[in-house]
RNA sequence: GGAGAGGUGGCAGAGUGGUCGAAUGUACCUGACUCGAAAUCAGGCGUAGGUGUAUGCCUACCGUGGGUUCGAAUCCCACCCUCUCCGCCA
């Protein structure tokens, strides 16, 4: 959510900052809405002034015994009038908070102007891709010919988009979560969280994934109310319930910045994305993610952006992946993001490097649709900012250790780091 | 699933229809006293919004949403959440 006073006093510049990642802010129904909002609240809070006076006029008249039957009846008179205000001013109102929920982020100054993924701007390459003489397989080949990878009974169980994993495949699988929770609480001084992975819809809506990207979620009726029906959501990322965390929250100023990390399995519809990825486990319904969330000072949040991408290219080096840094351009970025870096990694199979995680800055946007806050220096409550990023997604690292640690013979050569969580296995061969 | 209690300001905790946005305590801020601090004393201290050049004035908010009333923290209804006991249970 942007801040409603930005759109007031400078919409011209809010407008053009958001054309640049490709949304078009109406501004005549903006100024529209709040001229609507503007008139019925003066009148409305006019109307209530008078009768709260009114009313204490009464009280006192009574209190010494007076007759009130003449100023009741004026009073009363007010009340159609009032009423029909407050409805207009709570739909007004409704209608403005509507217009702002699906309003996205504005881009940070620094962020390269462009349309789509093709004007990212790559920023570093580490690491080489390995040189392979023999020829390469996908790691939907290479799994299935360890007999640790299973797409068929995936099918039968639930259907398209899931995998099973059997064997060493699952061991690494879990071996991968458990080393990247390691770093993170270890060397780089995150608190691990267990959260729910149904989660309501005012959580959703504090990461912004409500109201726009419902569809993009899958939603778990629960209670059939007179008021209507009350859903939770299985969680597309860890984000959203470790962000959420503090929402509604004052934060004291000296516990800033938190740092949580949390290994949650994430759930997609994956709606619109018909025939994208449709091979082997780069696109799932079900995929697990160790996720890093930190709730910053807004003067450290670009600092701690810094950071926490680097947190997350430590799991890569150490598990000796060649991956590439990208700076999402304006057109490319997520909804709620400021600024974002896509970590990718190099996949033989596909010759090419694929998106493995996604750091962002949300500055005050998610904060701002949480109140989540901290008390500043003065003492006064101050939107926090947010950050986000996969650190890493398990099963994408999964698919590039497999492709990457590929030998000639069909097995998989497992990296050092990993060894001691797989009870010191160092190659996964065909049982 | 059954029975009961409760949700009020950063925290604790009064308040059962009329100057209650809310006593009191505590925390915090300012001042006095002090070489300084503690203690003491005096004052200040919620959030969001509207409006005005301005001291300011006004509105809303006591779990959430409805309702009754001239007037609701207070009465009524529904829901959510927390706690205690019983039952069931990974």
């Amino acid at each position: 959510m942007l801040d409603i006073q930005l759109l007031r006093h400078d919409l011209a510049a809010v407008a053009s900052r958001l054309a640049l990642r490709g949304f078009t802010l109406d501004i005549e129904k903006f100024a529209q809405l709040e001229a609507g909002r503007k008139q019925i609240q003066t009148r409305t809070q006019e109307l209530q002034a008078r009768r709260n006076a009114t009313s204490k006029q009464i009280g006192a008249a009574k209190a010494k015994g007076e007759d009130t039957a003449a100023i009741m009846a004026e009073v009363a008179t007010l009340g159609d009038e009032l009423k029909q205000l407050e409805n207009k001013l709570e739909q007004v109102q409704h209608e403005l908070n509507a217009f702002l929920s699906v309003i996205p982020n504005t881009p940070h100054a620094s962020v390269p102007h462009g349309k789509s993924e093709a004007d990212n701007v790559e920023m570093r390459k580490v690491g080489t891709p390995p040189k392979l003489d023999f020829e390469v397989k996908d790691h939907v080949s290479i799994g299935e010919g360890l007999g640790g990878l299973d797409f068929e009974t995936a099918a039968k169980i639930s259907g398209a988009r899931f995998s099973l994993l059997k064997g060493p495949l699952a061991r690494l699988h879990r071996a991968l979560a458990q080393f990247m929770l390691d770093m993170h609480t270890e060397q780089h001084g995150y608190t691990e969280t267990y959260v729910p992975y149904l989660v309501n819809a005012d959580s959703m809506r504090g990461t912004g994934q409500l109201p726009k990207f419902e569809e993009d979620l899958f939603r778990v009726p629960r209670v059939m109310g007179e008021e209507g029906e009350i859903n939770f959501y299985l969680i597309p990322t860890a984000e959203v319930p470790v962000t959420n965390m503090v929402r509604d929250e004052i934060v004291p100023l000296e516990k800033l910045p938190l740092k949580f990390v949390a290994h949650t399995p994430c759930f997609r519809s994956e709606a619109g994305s018909y025939g994208r990825d449709t091979r082997g486990m780069i696109r799932q319904h079900q995929f697990d993610k160790v996720e890093l969330v930190q709730i910053i000072h807004p003067e450290k949040s670009y600092e701690g952006l810094e950071e926490l991408l680097g947190h997350a290219e430590v799991i890569l080096q150490k598990l000796g992946l060649p991956y590439r840094v990208v700076k999402l351009c304006t057109g490319d970025m997520g909804f709620s993001a400021a600024m974002t870096y896509d970590i990718e990694v190099w996949l033989p199979a596909q010759n090419t490097y694929r998106e493995i995680s996604s750091c962002s800055n949300f500055e005050a946007f998610q904060a701002r649709r949480m109140q989540a806050r901290f008390r500043n220096a003065q003492g006064k409550p101050e939107l926090l900012h947010t950050l986000n990023g996969s650190g890493l997604a398990v099963g994408r690292t999964l698919v590039a250790i497999l492709e990457n640690y590929q030998q000639a013979d069909g097995s998989v050569v497992v990296p050092e780091v990993l060894r001691s969580y797989m009870g010191g296995m160092e190659i996964i061969k065909a049982s």
